[in-house]
DNA sequence: TTTTTTCTTGCAACTCAGTTGCATTTAAGT
DNA sequence: ACTTAAATGCAACTGAGTTGCAAGAAAAAA
């Protein structure tokens, strides 16, 4: 883990008011350093051999949740993503685009989608917005 | 199921050139009467005594997805709601709002998200927005 | 620093929605 | 009625996520 990461980790948890450990210290320079969504099983993949149990990195990451400084940002094939919330205010989320040619999923931080819902009286806390297509790769080769 | 709903329930699986089968017309029908998204358990349910096997509802479910007379409308707890397309274009479906108070989940139709992420090459042929927040019930009361 | 308290971690066993393989049944075309 | 392709039921399985509990590690107190 670079040296800029551990930094940002420390302030993470410190803002956050959580105890450092290393195994939080690992999971968010993990997230970090990825740039995307991870599954827990990515996480302990990038962690390496020395990761911690998944039963520590899905208590770690229900902390942080409830902390704000991670988001469950969408759900493939029942296991979800998780991502670093810096990118996001708590209700205004950027909305995930997964290709049905190759797969892969994009965070679209560019594109921001109006919630105008209150006016039949509900109060939106949060929005998960998932759309499906095509990527600019597989969409030029098609 | 009312006699209404067996009319629909036919015209249905011959427009999408589908077998009709006393499982399926059963499936369709909880769908139809229920008005709004349901999960395999919940099919199971108001069927009643003889409903299909669970594995055939999940398949059922799958070869109506195929034909685009039903969508995956979101996922809670794990666990998939289904519902009737018959309320959505296929690249057009509405947002559904659950509520983190009480717990229940709302389809919005009237509410319509404007999708223009082609911006940047991303052809999109899905979307699904999920809401989450309080229902005018709960806001009221809180 | 040492002690005490409180939170965190690991392990094993568990849960439960959804899937798979295969034998049997059923719808539809002839 | 006969044939064929598709649909169904059952049992066993899969795998992400959870739970209980004992052991370990941070932070707070002494
Ligand atoms: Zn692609
Ligand atoms: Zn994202
Ligand atoms: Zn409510
Ligand atoms: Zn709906």
């Amino acid at each position: 883990m670079e040296d800029r990461t551990k930094h940002k980790v420390e302030q993470l948890l410190k803002s956050a008011r959580l105890r450092r450990t290393k195994a939080r210290s690992d999971i968010l320079g993990a997230l970090l350093e990825a740039h995307q969504p991870l599954t827990r099983e990515q996480i302990s993949e990038r962690i390496g051999a020395c990761a911690p149990n998944k039963v520590t990195i899905y208590r770690a990451m229900e902390t942080f949740v409830a902390a704000d400084i991670v988001h469950k940002a969408f759900v493939q094939d029942r296991t979800w993503y998780f991502e670093l919330s810096h990118h996001c205010t708590t209700d205004q989320c950027h909305p995930h685009f997964s290709c049905t040619s190759c797969g892969r999923t994009d965070c679209l931080h560019e594109l921001s989608i109006p919630m105008t819902a209150d006016s039949g009286g509900y109060i939106i806390q949060h929005q998960r917005v998932q759309l499906e297509g095509l990527c600019p790769k597989c969409s030029k080769s098609a």
